[in-house]
DNA sequence: ACCTGAACACCGTTCAAGT
DNA sequence: ACCTGAACACCGTTCAAGT
């Protein structure tokens, strides 16, 4: 069967969550797919391209409850439900990442060159448009969150590499960094809303 | 004249400077001091070790007034001094990360698994005591204020990077992104103060 | 259209051996 | 103590040539 794009970005997806990132190279995709190494350049115009495209998979499961009418932010319950709503969106990109090797490094990096390939971010604005944040700083307020997030899952992941075998230190970490998320995630929300 | 740590890392953050993180390999810096790649592992243990050595050289210079009496957080006046100082170590970073390529990702990467080695992550900890912040979220505070500086000045140097030449569009985007800064570092301040 | 084979120009790390 | 020389096991990318 001839190989396609998507074969090679799933192929990666699962390399990165079983072996992390310094194990997806070009090489070792090739050899799992049983190609050659050009074989790959093919499909993807190069390595940065495909892990933009890696990011996009983590992130496409976000659900996506678009506001169902047009809420003006006059409304507070409309308020309180799109603030829940962020809330979701935040703890499930969260979720997304976290059991992913490195993930928070491809996404960071990924959301800095290319943001507008990841469904989450759009979903992020869409959400903060229906917060009264000025029409000038939906994008400082997404990124807002995003930073937070993933800033506390890269340190998360790299803590829980650190401590290695301990699994009662791995423990108190995990519980550490995920109170900061939620505290954090509190007081962005706050402020914005 | 032997060499040094000293000089192996200043002479590493002179071509991070210079000519970005790709072209800042082993290989590339033992040439530039004139040895052999094998003489670096005699006065550093890894890359990674010298990355966090260069993440640290980098925020070196931030300032450190430290409040000089006890505060204590019931003086409104005192809070308000915190505050202003908070903005200005979180600039002042910001300052310094922004002319150096990729060193958005190097701290980024530095504050995710050794903190404690970056002085500037101890002076915001330090300051954030001084503001009605519970002590269990002194670390989560820092940590936000943390990935918002490095993730802004992380999307602007990709963006940079992006739009090349063309010297009208990097600075609108440059001048958006600073002021997303600013507007993210007010809200974040907000909720902390 | 899609892939192979082979090359180009690199990496980080280790270590016996030299001085 | 500090460094060389050389090796080991890799990288990402390109491209003529094959099918």
């Amino acid at each position: 069967m001839a190989l396609t794009r998507d074969t090679v970005v799933e192929t990666a997806v699962r390399l990165l969550t079983q072996y992390g990132l310094a194990d997806l190279s070009m090489r070792r995709l090739a050899r799992e797919l049983d190609v050659q190494v050009g074989a790959l350049y093919w499909h993807v115009a190069s390595k940065q391209e495909l892990l933009v495209d890696v990011a996009a998979h983590l992130l496409a499961k976000i659900p996506d409850n678009a506001p169902s009418q047009e809420i003006t932010s006059a409304n507070d319950d409309d308020v309180a439900w799109v603030r829940q709503e962020l809330s979701v969106v935040c703890h499930s990109i969260f979720d997304a990442l976290l059991p992913i090797p490195d993930s928070a490094d491809v996404v960071q990096w990924a959301a800095a060159t290319r943001p507008e390939a990841l469904r989450a971010v759009g979903i992020l604005r869409d959400l903060l448009t229906h917060l009264p944040v000025e029409p000038t700083r939906i994008h400082a307020a997404t990124s807002l969150l995003l930073h937070h997030i993933v800033g506390i899952v890269a340190e998360l992941q790299n803590a829980t590499m650190a401590v290695g075998e301990d699994q009662l230190e791995a423990r108190r970490v995990n519980d550490r960094l995920r109170e900061s998320f939620e505290w954090g995630l509190e007081r962005v929300l706050d402020a914005l809303a």
